[in-house]
DNA sequence: GTCTATAATTCGATAGAC
DNA sequence: GTCTATCGAATTATAGAC
């Protein structure tokens, strides 16, 4: 009577497509991935690509819309919570951005990009004003800079602080003589030290 | 007996067409771009880019390599100044990469989004180590942060600070409920503020 | 569902007239 | 130097057998 329940989420077919999809889009962007690359890397033919979707397209919709839900996901968890500081919701956002972006360092780039590229594919975007706009987190801001400054300097300094070392990783890692380690290392420091550099900022004057 | 002096720059049908290329490329992309689209923006026929430009590729290393060029021009022309002080240096930096990127601000993300892609490309690309690692502007963090902490950091955060805003504005704008306007006034209130943060980031401790 | 083979289209590049 | 017309390669998408 209970419905089957589906133990390996990985092994059927579509979801394979769809991970080798995330994985060569999110490397490359829409345009220079070849469907061909795709199959390949889901160990599939080409014919059974456009079998589950319909077109590269659809296919790239779907991954960029989870990308974009992954990006969205570490700030939606924490700009609602009534009970943490300000300082621990920057300590929160720090944390878990540098962990999604060591697992996913291409993420910032490809959704960036596409954005860009197709500014009005993702006009409707849902509500995401709202969701900074009314959130309990940018109030505390407000309260804090106390109008002496525009709150949006801080939310920029926080994601770009978190977000931009990995975006420019490539260049940074030639510039700076680097190894992965090395890089990653930085990395993790940056989660104790951007919460005391913002700490500064709202402090200042 | 004195060579003949070119007045008229831009007229030339080989600045039209890399002018044509500068914009279209430096919007979407190597691989997203079609030869047909820079022909038409320059105002020529397709075959007439083959015959100035061999190919699709080369035309791209040119503008490629002009727009590295401008994005490094800024960091090398502040970082050796020898009578300035790091806090001048900050803010020569800020307010050069602010002006560059209101004029064009799709190029970090045009630069960083290739280097990502063909990271071999430019692995040659002189010795960009030295122009950092070598640079006053280098010794003089070190200097401040006494081992503190790695230098990288706040050479990342004067960078990041200053160009992030600009990789995301596409969603910035959006999530800010911001005009075109507002944003450039946002940018314009970073060039003060922008030293400021990063005084208060080398004062701590 | 999965494959092979191929149709249909797009795009970079070239031939050749002017 | 500049154009029109077209070739040839690459790539998405589909038809049809199993």
């Amino acid at each position: 009577m209970a419905k089957k329940v589906k133990i390996e989420i990985d092994s059927s077919t579509e979801e394979k497509i769809k991970e080798a999809a995330r994985k060569v889009f999110t490397k490359n962007g829409f345009a220079a991935t070849r469907t061909r690359d795709i199959a390949e890397e889901a160990g599939i033919n080409l014919a059974l690509l456009n079998y589950y979707f319909r077109s590269k397209e659809k296919l790239f919709d779907i991954v960029m819309h989870e990308n974009m839900q992954k990006f969205l996901m570490v700030l939606h968890g924490v700009f609602n919570m009534e009970s943490t500081s300000l300082t621990e919701k920057v300590e929160a956002i720090a944390d878990n951005y540098i962990n999604l972006l060591k697992e996913h360092p291409d993420l910032p780039l490809f959704v960036l990009s596409e954005i860009r590229a197709n500014p009005e594919k993702f006009a409707l975007s849902m509500g995401i004003k709202k969701i900074l706009l009314e959130s309990h987190f940018y109030k505390q801001i407000k309260e804090r800079t106390k109008a002496k400054i525009n709150p949006l300097h801080l939310v920029m300094n926080i994601i770009g602080l978190t977000v931009f070392p990995f975006i420019a990783s490539p260049l940074l890692q030639r510039v700076g003589n680097l190894k992965q380690s090395e890089f990653d290392k930085l990395m993790d420091e940056r989660r104790k030290l951007i919460p005391e550099w913002i700490d500064g900022m709202l402090n200042k004057r």
